[in-house]
RNA sequence: GGGGAGAUACCAAAGCGGCCAACUGGGGCAGACUGUAAAUCUGCUGGCGAAUGCCUUCGUAGGUUCGAAUCCUGCUCUCCCCA
């Protein structure tokens, strides 16, 4: 176990990017970007994607492969990684992999249970379900279809219900029965580093980048993909909020203002998620060096 | 100078004698989350406490009352109208 995959997380705008581009450079392999919205080619200013000049330095995977008609997820992401992982580790036994996607992260590291994929027409029965029954129409039915997990899910959240009822349906047994929970053995170390920065800090520099967005085009990249917002890919921060602007349901100025209060909120729930991975090793990102440091230590420790 | 309106927790804004530590919204904080995850959902938000609870609040100083954010008086400040 001799290759190494260093993980680099952290909350949006804590630099991520800037680091990532840095570490690249110095330890001369490529970045696998782990970034739920970075995959599609149509989005770039509100995804805040490495500039030009950083994509062409560093090779990088998963920015703008995909355009926003196209179904992805977590599981996908784990099947693409690991195909892609061998041939990057047959050239150094470093890869970086850097992004805010928590669950694409846990998905490469750890695993995720194989499910399958889910009938449309199913889902589309459940979606109307819900419009017509609300959420007591799905609970009545996840408590038939799969009590097991109806005693532990979430009663409130109408999204988990319906996925539990969309695998119920479409596999003809409980979805319950599919989650084994169990951590994939991978055959490369794992290093997982993360930036954090003081809640003011952050918050400061999210709402600067927002006004950077807007100033670099963001509502012109809004307005032309407006005609996907029913797609998942743009119900994004950053795009929705626009979208509610072109409607004329709130003024620009204050869609610019919920794209920095909604940021802040991902911000803090990124945060969150990764507050009890005790696998983290945290730094401040001035802390580059230290980083550096705590790479090159577990490299010796593998070799 | 004269007349009127108002001062409520981080902000906005209800409450107008007891059910008020105080509706609601915003902001914030904390958390959940195995497939749409930049999504979806939950709790908290005067102080102390695990909790029954206790302590300090509704500009400020007094007063009325068994009891006041709510009524009365003085003071301070803000806003509006007339001059």
């Amino acid at each position: 176990m001799k290759n190494i995959l260093i993980v680099l997380l952290g909350p949006t705008g804590v630099g991520k990017t800037d680091i990532s581009i840095d570490l690249a450079a110095l330890f001369n392999c490529d970045i696998i970007s782990a970034d739920s919205r970075q995959l599609f080619r149509e989005m770039s200013i509100g995804t805040a994607v490495p500039s030009d000049n950083q994509l062409n330095t560093i090779k990088h995977h998963f920015i703008r492969f995909l355009s926003v008609e196209d179904y992805y997820s977590a599981s996908l992401f784990e099947r693409d990684v690991l195909d892609l992982l061998p041939r990057l580790f047959s050239r150094n036994n470093i890869v970086l992999m850097s992004g805010g996607s928590g669950l694409y992260i846990d998905a490469v590291c750890n695993g995720i249970d194989d499910i399958p994929d889910v009938d449309p027409v199913v889902r589309d029965k459940y979606i109307s379900r819900y419009k017509e029954e609300g959420i007591e129409g799905l609970r009545v039915a996840l408590k038939i279809l799969d009590p097991e997990h109806y005693a532990r899910v979430d009663l409130k959240n109408y999204k988990r219900i319906m996925r539990a009822l969309e695998i119920c349906e479409t596999a003809g047994r409980p979805y319950s029965s599919f989650l084994k929970k169990q951590k994939r053995k991978r055959d490369f170390r794992i290093v997982k580093i993360g930036l954090e920065r003081t809640r003011d800090d952050l918050y400061n520099r999210i709402n600067s980048r927002v006004d950077n967005m807007v100033k670099a085009g963001l509502e012109e990249e809004a307005r032309l993909l407006f005609k996907f917002r029913n797609l998942n890919a743009l119900n994004s921060v950053g795009y929705r909020e626009f979208f509610d602007f072109f409607d004329e349901k709130i003024s620009r100025e204050k869609a610019i203002e919920l794209i920095k209060r909604n940021s802040r909120r991902y911000a803090k729930r990124q945060i969150t998620w990764w507050g009890k991975d005790k696998d983290i090793r945290w730094f401040q990102p001035e802390r580059v060096q230290d980083i550096i440091e705590y790479i090159s230590d577990s490299v010796i420790a593998v070799n």
